[in-house]
DNA sequence: AAAAATATTTAGCCTTATCTAAAAATAAAT
DNA sequence: ATTTATTTTTAGATAAGGCTAAATATTTTT
């Protein structure tokens, strides 16, 4: 049984690896804890101990296997959370963060199976990023970046890189949720601000730093 | 905001004192906690430095009004999430209240209220007791103890003295939940034991120590 | 390869929440 | 009204988790 703390901190190990395949600094968990480097070594102490980081004095940490089992476990719990708060309870998607992150500590696993089935065990969370089954096995969808596809192509939105409340916030205000059809009908060399046309009919401008945080899946051109 | 030994100490204190409304004691209040009488004592201290308790050395403590109101709050957020936890996991009445000791902690005004829309807006928890509205106003509904009743009368189960998990699983055993009408034929005298006709016509036999722990709401005869 | 900069760890202290053992206050019993 | 028993509080420790400041490693720069 873990503390909230040990479990924050594996997620965050696990966070950050998730990007960058090499062993976890210090001072990298510290950034994404909003802590000290003093504190997270502290701790990093505590897991080795428990065996669920491999931790090496100056050379950063890895997840073990068991340590990667409760991370992906978390990551699990915290996504059906936030299926839960926007499917069932009607929150908006730049809304649900941080109730996840408090509910993803309720211990249970009857509760998350259970809660699993009662949402109709959803592979995808309302960010559109992948949920964890329970033997830990995540699903995958091919999808690209606005920012990589070609005028001309065609997607549904998917996916959002960044989370910020901010970005969440404006995609809502502007219309831009997931499932939305999108075609890319010019892209702009002077700023690489590109001019879609959403399912609706609706054409906008979107700047490049939206473009380059928002995943659609291709749609191929339907021959028929 | 309060951790979440602070508040499970007011919901100590709120449950004492909702019994026998004299002022509530240490001893109680660490025999109801298990833990011990000098922890009480220190935490007494710092609860009542936060305006929640009256507390005069020696004397017991009784919730002040904020601590009366944050008590009750946490009454209802546990409660409504009993009412999720059967209602909608499917979960047994038996197997609610750990999860939802865990759940009652998470903070978040607008969790509650939308939590409460969805249920929608139950008035009592899946074990027959009240829920307190958003403003702290309970629901009442007459009810009547088993073993106070007369041979002759009849009811509808409303609800459970004792919440152990023994005596609920017992309950769901032979058959009696809430809702279950319930008619009273005879009181044997020599263990006070009762023998009644429930609703689907079985006839049982219940210990006076069930009949003091059970709940029905008195059905008038229908004079038509 | 030495110096400078950055990253990490150690040391020492703080808070919360808990405990045991001892002291003090209150209540009960003679 | 004392003595005895019970309850409550104080004192002193402990463990988790966090912080700051200082020390030590490692990297980067020159």
């Amino acid at each position: 049984m873990l503390s909230h703390a040990e479990e924050n901190y594996l997620k965050a190990i696990f966070k950050i690896a998730e990007k960058d395949d090499k062993s976890v600094s210090t001072n990298a968990i510290a950034a994404e804890m909003q802590t000290t480097a003093a504190s997270v070594t502290d701790m990093l102490k505590r897991l080795a101990e428990k065996s669920l980081i491999a931790y090496e004095k100056y050379r950063g940490v890895q997840l073990t296997e068991s340590g990667n089992r409760l991370a992906t476990n978390l990551v699990r719990k915290h996504r059906l959370w936030e299926v839960f708060l926007m499917d069932k309870l009607g929150f908006a998607w730049d809304e649900v963060h941080d109730l996840a992150e408090q509910l993803e500590h309720v211990q249970g696993d009857a509760l998350i199976q259970r809660l699993d089935v009662f949402l109709g065990k959803p592979k995808f969370d309302p960010h559109g990023d992948p949920i964890p089954d329970a033997e830990g096995r995540w699903a995958f969808r091919p999808q690209a970046l606005l920012s990589d596809m070609q005028p001309g192509e065609s997607g549904v939105i998917t996916g959002v890189q960044e989370h910020s409340s901010a970005f969440l916030q404006y995609l809502g205000q502007v219309g831009l949720t997931l499932g939305v059809p999108l075609e890319l009908l010019e892209r702009m060399p002077y700023d690489l601000s590109v001019r879609v046309r959403a399912g609706d009919g609706r054409e906008l401008t979107l700047s490049e730093k939206v473009s380059k945080n928002l995943f659609l899946s291709r749609k191929t051109i339907s021959e028929d």
